[in-house]
RNA sequence: GCCCCCAUCGUCUAGCGGCCUAGGACUCCGCCCUUUCAAGGCGGCAGCGCGGGUUCGAAUCCCGUUGGGGGUACCA
């Protein structure tokens, strides 16, 4: 639709120019569907967004799908579902349309031809048929005499069958760029100011198969889509002096860059889904991480709150961004103050949230039927606050909570839990028995201090000891949450079920 | 190899020439609380890579060096 674009734009205005400082702005994230979505996907999303929100614009997801060898069918809806997860929402995507659809770039070939033909005929850009095989040779050569590699111009200059006369000749040339001596090398970064960029190689802009690669396809669809400020990863630094030549060539306003440093792994290499599982975005929900400690993560260390404040609601980033608090150091992803972010926000979460996360969380693990009952769904509502500050995942419930959903002679009593138990655990829990049975109204209050009273007071145990039987006998664990709290849930006829059990099981 | 980027506790960071005998958070270690485990409270260990300058004064500025990272593809 927008091929009236039109080729011979508008005088542009200097690339350097502050003057899209005011007004509204347009940003976007240009994921490539090539397998689980990455977590540096998510981490641009975030700073785009916060920008965005904070001027006011469009936040705009493109689909850069110029690589057929590794692109992948489901990769894409996983890309919508990951960040739709993190609520990270764009106003402008393959999904939701907009004023400059398409949204996909195999869906835009017809849009970067026009483009190529031009730089062609204006001697920016010449046709090349040298072989996969010729140019690693050359690079091969290059690096064994400990020269700078580059291609070494062969076909340029040359006609089709004059080049065919040479060695390494392909059917089918690709389009290069010819680098001049003059090519600017430095550019002025929203996050780094003055930045010097390495001299680039003649980049190959159309291959073979017709497909732009990403240099090409990058400036043409920023500016056909008037993105005004290009956040994207450091590793792009090397090839942005490639990309404000083709916008010179073409005539076309350049967008303002901000290059956010890479997230790490603990060896500090750019973050990878090899050595990394944090590098996959879809590990997080599998894990248990709430999409707000995930985003409150990404923001904290990529960014720094004036106040100091480490934790904040994207509300709160949004109020006070500003470039100039983002940093220029690679963070390593540090899984432990995720983690504590992550206990954080479930303390926080209000309890009919947090229950009905759980709820999702155990039937997803089978602890609990695709369709609880409402008594089941009730043990969840009334466990919820028993458990909320004891956990940093909220995958941990299923085994805090397994006990409560399974039978009473069902309960399997875990081997740590009964190494625990001592000679006087079968007369602590006779005693219980006694204490409990004529108990009027079950509840926790009244629990304890039946049991204080019995075995406490009674028997002259230490309450460590005295509650210790019980809790592995009510629960089969060790570390179970609150005892009391959890027989009250129980009920009277299971709790005492299951003391009898393990009274019969040690005698 | 060549080019570029970066440099404060183990990790995330504050600091933008004197307020720093460097502050906070996570982790770790004590103590308190306590029916287990957590959570919470209190306290503790731990850092400006190195060498030169500039300056009355440097974590902050400059140069060098070292270290780490990225790029060097018909991948993004």
């Amino acid at each position: 639709m927008s091929d009236t674009q039109p080729l011979t734009s508008t005088p542009s205005e200097p690339t350097s120019s502050t003057s899209s400082d005011l007004g509204p702005v347009r940003l976007r994230v240009a994921p490539s569907p090539t397998g689980d979505p990455h977590v540096g996907t998510a981490y641009m999303s975030l700073f785009n967004l916060a920008f965005v929100r904070q001027r006011g614009g469009q936040f705009v997801l493109r689909i850069e799908d110029t690589d057929r060898a590794r692109y992948r069918e489901d990769s894409e809806q996983q890309i919508y579902d990951t960040l739709s997860w993190l609520d990270l929402t764009w106003d402008e995507g393959p999904d939701k349309g907009g004023p400059y659809a398409p949204y996909r770039q195999s869906e835009r070939l017809d849009h970067y031809r026009p483009y190529v033909d031009r730089l062609l005929a204006d001697g920016h850009a010449y046709y090349c048929w040298c072989t996969p095989e010729r140019l690693a040779q050359m690079r091969e050569a290059q690096q064994k005499t400990k020269q700078p590699t580059g291609y070494d111009r062969l076909c340029h200059g040359k006609t089709r069958e004059e080049r065919a006369q040479l060695p390494g000749f392909s059917e089918t040339p690709v389009v290069r760029m010819l680098i001049p001596d003059d090519v600017p090398l430095t550019f002025t970064d929203v996050i780094r100011g003055e930045v010097n960029a390495p001299r680039p190689d003649d980049q190959v802009i159309l291959k073979a198969d017709g497909f732009p690669t990403y240099h090409l396809a990058v400036v043409v669809d920023d500016h056909e889509m008037a993105i005004t400020h290009v956040v994207r990863g450091e590793e792009w630094i090397s090839s942005t002096p490639k990309h404000i030549l083709l916008y010179r060539w073409l005539g076309l306003p350049a967008p303002q860059f901000a290059h956010m440093p890479l997230l790490r792994n603990t060896d500090r290499s750019k973050i990878s889904k090899r050595k990394n599982p944090a590098a996959r975005l879809t590990w997080f929900e599998e894990q248990g991480y709430l999409p707000e400690a995930l985003r409150n993560f990404l923001g904290l260390v990529g960014y720094s709150m004036p106040d100091g404040q480490e934790v904040f609601s994207f509300d709160e980033m949004v109020t006070s961004f500003d470039w100039k608090r983002v940093n220029t150091v690679g963070p390593v992803f540090d899984l432990q103050k995720l983690g504590w972010l992550n206990g954080h926000y479930i303390r926080t979460l209000p309890v009919d949230d947090l229950a009905e996360r759980i709820l999702t969380r155990l039937v997803r693990a089978d602890v609990l039927p695709a369709e609880p009952t409402e008594r089941q769904r009730e043990v969840v509502r009334l466990a919820t606050p028993l458990v909320s500050e004891r956990m940093q995942l909220l995958s941990e419930v299923e085994g805090m909570l397994g006990f409560f959903f399974v039978s009473d002679d069902g309960l399997v009593v875990e081997d740590d839990a009964a190494a625990t138990l001592k000679d006087d655990a079968p007369a602590v829990l006779e005693k219980a028995l006694q204490a409990l049975e004529g108990l009027q109204v079950w509840v926790a209050a009244d629990i304890e201090a039946a049991l204080r009273a019995a075995i406490v007071e009674g028997m002259g145990v230490k309450p460590k000891f005295a509650f210790g039987p019980l809790r592995v006998a009510v629960t089969g664990r060790r570390v179970s949450p609150p005892l009391f709290e959890s027989m009250e849930i129980l009920g009277r006829d299971a709790s005492l079920a299951r003391l009898r059990s393990l009274r019969g099981r040690l005698s």
